[in-house]
DNA sequence: GGAAATGGTTAACGGTCATTAACTTCGGCC
DNA sequence: GGCCGAAGTTAATGACCGTTAACCATTTCC
């Protein structure tokens, strides 16, 4: 884990803010104007910074993607060789990620047309390799189930841990940990359910 | 089943059209020129039919919602006094509509913002209530869950069910049947783990 | 100490788009 | 046969919004 003490440079606020809004109101529903005011600059000053509204959209989608895919990466190399130990590790990343990053895991699936052909395609390219990373290790641990089987699972369980961002507003959770554990607990039971009488 | 034989309105054809461009491409990315030419008529035409574009989104919402909501209490109704049964008719019915109206339930949760205050009250009642129909039974099945995670899990089992969407381009898919089949087995097996281990 | 880069500002431009206005077409009905 | 309402049409309007232009402050660095 790389945790950063300075402070957060005028770009990445942008990124953050823009982030925000885009999952709250959708890309089209929110204004350059708006997005400088939630970092104190008004409109245009936002272009000293990025190219243009779709270069934020651009930028926050493939940073996901490539976090995601990173992550998962890492987790299969250091839980090498025990593939229960190395699914429960990517579970965990993602509900982390989700629990931590609403408003990304939000724009992930919600936006990527917006984007210019040559980025969503590597977007794509990196939600794949995400995806069948996930089906690999399903397959391992649960060797009945079909290749198409698994990837639909894989897509389903991903829907469910990304559900957190409806979890009416954070009051109603039992608290971070707990909800993790919960997520983390359906997680296994949908896949072990779809593992065992395929 | 109320099976229709007479053929859809030209309102009833503006709805449906105008519920798979707004999935595709979110509530602001579609414009009524658009809409219009998807049912052969073009721009301000529509304004024939509704109030305006707002107008159709709030009639597609509630549609949704309401459909939900009375399908589920049907079942309710119908598998008097068997909590599992229910259980297991309620994730059948929403696969269903999961499957058949994929448009649709991408956009209930995707613009539910861009409503009136009163159309967005109305719709959100109306989930509060289906989501209070499931809890009801998920607590029945699985006493020792607690109701907040209750919640919690019947939110995550409609991300896992809402998933198909997501499922690439309909080829990938195993057949509709075993697709639904996979989707239950998946749901039931999320509220088992959350269930059992609390 | 001055030049240049950096990060802002406000004002103007241009396009898109929902909505309205004004006008047509046509089928049913007395 | 003439009226009328329903369902369209195209043209105009007005708002909004992304982007650019032109200009200003401040820091950095030789």
């Amino acid at each position: 884990m790389v945790t950063r003490t300075d402070a957060p440079t005028r770009r990445e606020q942008i990124l953050k803010e823009a982030a925000r809004l885009f999952a709250e109101r959708g890309f089209h529903g929110v204004g350059v104007d708006e997005i400088g005011a939630a970092v104190g600059i008004s409109g245009p000053g936002l272009y000293r910074h990025f190219a243009g509204k779709d270069a934020m959209l651009a930028e926050l989608l493939v940073g996901i993607s490539g976090q995601l895919l990173t992550g998962g990466k890492r987790r299969a190399a250091e839980a090498d060789g025990d593939p229960e130990a190395l699914l429960d590790s990517l579970i965990e990343g993602h509900i982390d990620f989700a629990l931590d990053d609403r408003p990304l895991i939000t724009l992930h699936d919600r936006e990527l047309d917006r984007l210019r052909e040559s980025d969503r395609k590597l977007v794509r390219q990196l939600q794949r390799q995400y995806v069948e990373l996930w089906v690999e290790v399903v397959r391992q641990v649960y060797p009945d189930l079909a290749e198409p089987a698994a990837r639909a699972s894989v897509h389903a369980v991903f829907g469910l841990l990304n559900s957190t961002p409806h979890l009416s507003r954070p009051g109603a959770l039992p608290g971070r940990a707990a909800t993790a554990q919960l997520l983390h607990r359906l997680a296994r039971g949908a896949f072990a359910a779809a593992g065992s009488g395929a």
